[in-house]
DNA sequence: TGGCCACAGGATAGATACAACGCGTACGCA
DNA sequence: TGCGTACGCGTTGTATCTATCCTGTGGCCA
């Protein structure tokens, strides 16, 4: 047999195709993406082309302007404003909430940090930045609420668009990175929810310094 | 002319019909609806009816399984639990950051309030749960964070499922629910915002209350 | 009688065909 | 030359058709 594995839908391949695209920023911000255009670049029809557009207008990507095309919305200072305003909502509530920590988090989160450790001293930023994001969403998701769970994935999704690239530059931040995640492991074995809201509020404000006036 | 009025999308009609349905309980959760049904039932072809269906998979009120069809989701407790919890999160920062608060948003929730009033007292209950959640959803919007904003719309949607008829039975919850919305207007005006995020506990913490338990 | 397999029914997933709409352009007229 | 209108192209919106997949049912065999 020549292709024994079964293909993704065809919805999911359009999705991840335009989504990969936009935030890796193949797809300019303000570029006009059709639908036409879509489904000859991945080989599949419109109808599933239609389906994932309408899941990326959801999820804050892209704006779909009727009988015009899908707009590839432009980073504008107010979404890293919002983004980071709600990542820092989420956030410390969920590290306030992760107190007193179960062991089954705390050992699955000293797991993760290891995995980046590794990879970060392996060159291997992109699996780090991974590893890193799963790191915080452990934490959201020790917190039980999808409906924070799933908001906080979006969030994750919308912030790698602005920036990605510094992080991946500098080995410093990526040293303080993993130092931070470390102090938040410390403090939430200690029990210390002050301490932990306190870090996760400076490791995630961080970014709104970097990213202002930075709007590409 | 027998209709000169330009008919909306047909995605919206189906979008709006089938979310009406499920919110005022004419689908029951559990009920697995299919496509066709649907289609038949708003007088379209089954294209637009997969659109709608996607984007309420999105706000959570149905799950699509594949191949089988749309199961519209019953409350759980769980979901109760999240969208009371996430609700809090979210009114409480708006709360805190609506102070100080600015004259021009104090004005539109007395004014949002008065109207309220005078919908409760003509026995128009609909109405004024409509005025209700525009009166929190004012106090959010003012924050300027228009992924809140949106996350908020989606709750008080999704809360609309659960129990909305006790609201509506009990004359003494309404009496209540306006006097709490005139402690919290007070606070904002007095620029008291603890006070303020207080009132706000209370007022959405009631109904993880009531509707403990009551999991239809 | 119990379990397995084959088949049929119904549903979605995807492709294609058609209609309606909007926008830009170019032509014609004043 | 300037403005208004009409035409044409491109895009989305909707409908319909086909293929694929899942599920449940029925019969057959051990």
């Amino acid at each position: 047999m020549a292709t024994p594995v079964k293909q993704p839908p065809a919805a999911d391949r359009v999705y991840t195709h335009v989504k990969q695209g936009v935030l890796d920023r193949r797809y300019e911000g303000g570029a006009l993406l059709t639908e036409g255009e879509l489904a000859d670049a991945v080989g599949v029809s419109r109808t599933p082309v239609r389906e994932a557009l309408l899941r990326l207008e959801v999820e804050g990507l892209i704006r779909l302007y009727p009988k015009k095309g899908a707009l590839v919305l432009p980073v504008s200072a107010q979404e890293i404003a919002d983004v980071v305003e709600t990542r820092l909502l989420v956030e410390e509530h969920a590290a306030r909430k992760a107190v007193p920590a179960p062991p089954s988090l705390l050992e699955r989160l000293a797991e993760l940090l290891e995995k980046q450790k590794a990879q970060a001293a392996a060159g291997d930023f992109a699996a780090a930045a991974v590893s890193d994001r799963c790191f915080h969403a452990e934490i959201v998701r020790s917190g039980g609420n999808e409906i924070l769970s799933r908001l906080y994935d979006q969030l994750r999704d919308r912030q790698l668009r602005m920036g990605v690239a510094v992080m991946h530059s500098h080995p410093d931040r990526i040293a303080k990175t993993l130092a931070e995640h470390e102090e938040i492991l410390r403090a939430l074995s200690a029990g210390d929810a002050e301490a932990a809201v306190g870090v996760v509020h400076r490791h995630v404000s961080w970014f709104s310094h970097l990213a202002r006036g930075e709007v590409r």
